[in-house]
DNA sequence: CCGTTAATACGACAACTGTTGCATTAAGAT
DNA sequence: ATCTTAATGCAACAGTTGTCGTATTAACGG
């Protein structure tokens, strides 16, 4: 019987696929057009030029579409770009996070938002954080290996430092933009970082990095 | 202190604010149970024991309800406690928000979550946070005074670096708590602080503070 | 090519949502 | 106490949302 065949789709030719990019795409763009409250399932089959009853059946319901759209979003090749510098290189995460939330219209501020609409968009929604910022760690191992920092760093809540404060002015306060913040918060997360403010205990039977 | 009367109700006799108190009630206890999406206004009149078509005349929508508890949340005389240290009074701030970002049900955490869903129900509750961290910038002044901190210091800056950390996690990320955060997070902030990290030119005008 | 059947389209339906006109209740004024 | 009318209750309505049975299309296998 089939060795390993993904447990999902049974049919997975042409039309299904096309429908699926239809659908996705009708997605993105209405939640950049009207928000998360313009999505609803009837305007997305309307947009992707398919009947309501197949977005019903594949989909379930708003929470099924966006979970879907999280799960492509990870498709990509995405990485932090090497300034050279601790400093430099959170500040470069902050600059495209700024400006991924602050586009008119922003896809990524919709898709934040609209996650709070179900259960299994929340999950979905979970699982692409974990792996932006799985990615992102290398960020702080160039660091160490600069001496930039202390071994041991905890990686995770050094990023998390650098970075909440830009989600929490532009996502939760929903203030103007601060053209100066990407570059203060970072800039406040590697000083507090370069004097030990997230060291960890090193993980016990890691006695040596590498 | 209301010595001009607000311009909006004529009628705000006992039946009117009764039932206002009835509708909010409602709002809060289906928020905490259903959350965000079990926030119907059928249900609310249901639950608050009022037709239908009042809460529609009275809040128009969902957003309208939401707004109006947002109201009713400042009127409350909250301040942060005064522990005698900056780090420690970061600390109880940050432990206030874990417990109430963790309570099950959490309001707040649904509050958060709600205000997505209408640009009025937003706006008020931007006008909340700032309320609050308005609040808790006497803390920052405090720890001048104690010469914790170099004068100049920007408070909101240095409250959000400190309180974003739990937002991001509780609310954006969505991980289960960590108890250590709110201190570890206090403690980064303060640090950083003391580094002068959140000084500021002095604003034009205020040589010496107060 | 043809047969099988998963995937989609179609149309009808119940349930829910929000609106409107009118009747009833009670707050504030005389 | 009585009057006025703002606020609420009531019932009927249109529009929307989600579901279901069935017909049609097209992907995969021979």
């Amino acid at each position: 019987m089939t060795p390993s065949v993904p447990p999902a789709r049974r049919r997975p030719g042409g039309r299904t696929s096309r429908i699926r990019a239809q659908v996705l795409d009708a997605v993105r763009a209405e939640l950049a057009e009207h928000g998360y409250d313009g999505l609803t399932m009837d305007a997305v089959a309307a947009r992707a030029g398919v009947h309501r009853t197949t977005v019903y059946r594949r989909w379930r319901d708003v929470g099924g579409l966006l979970a879907d759209v999280f799960e492509a979003a990870s498709d990509d090749d995405w990485q932090p770009r090497d300034t050279g510098s601790l400093q430099g290189d959170l500040a470069a995460l902050n600059d495209e996070i700024q400006a991924a939330l602050t586009a008119q219209p922003s896809v990524t501020a919709a898709l934040i938002a609209a996650s709070f609409r179900s259960e299994e968009a929340a999950r979905a929604q979970r699982r692409l954080w974990e792996d932006r910022y799985a990615r992102c760690e290398i960020v702080v191992s160039r660091a160490i290996r600069r001496g930039e920092l202390p071994p041991h760093t905890d990686a995770r809540r050094l990023l998390i430092a650098a970075t909440a404060p830009l989600y929490h002015q532009l996502v939760l306060l929903r203030t103007p933009p601060d053209p100066h913040l990407p570059d203060h918060a970072a800039k406040t997360a590697a000083l507090a970082a370069s004097a030990g403010a997230f060291a960890k205990p090193p993980s016990s039977g890691d006695t040596s990095g590498a």
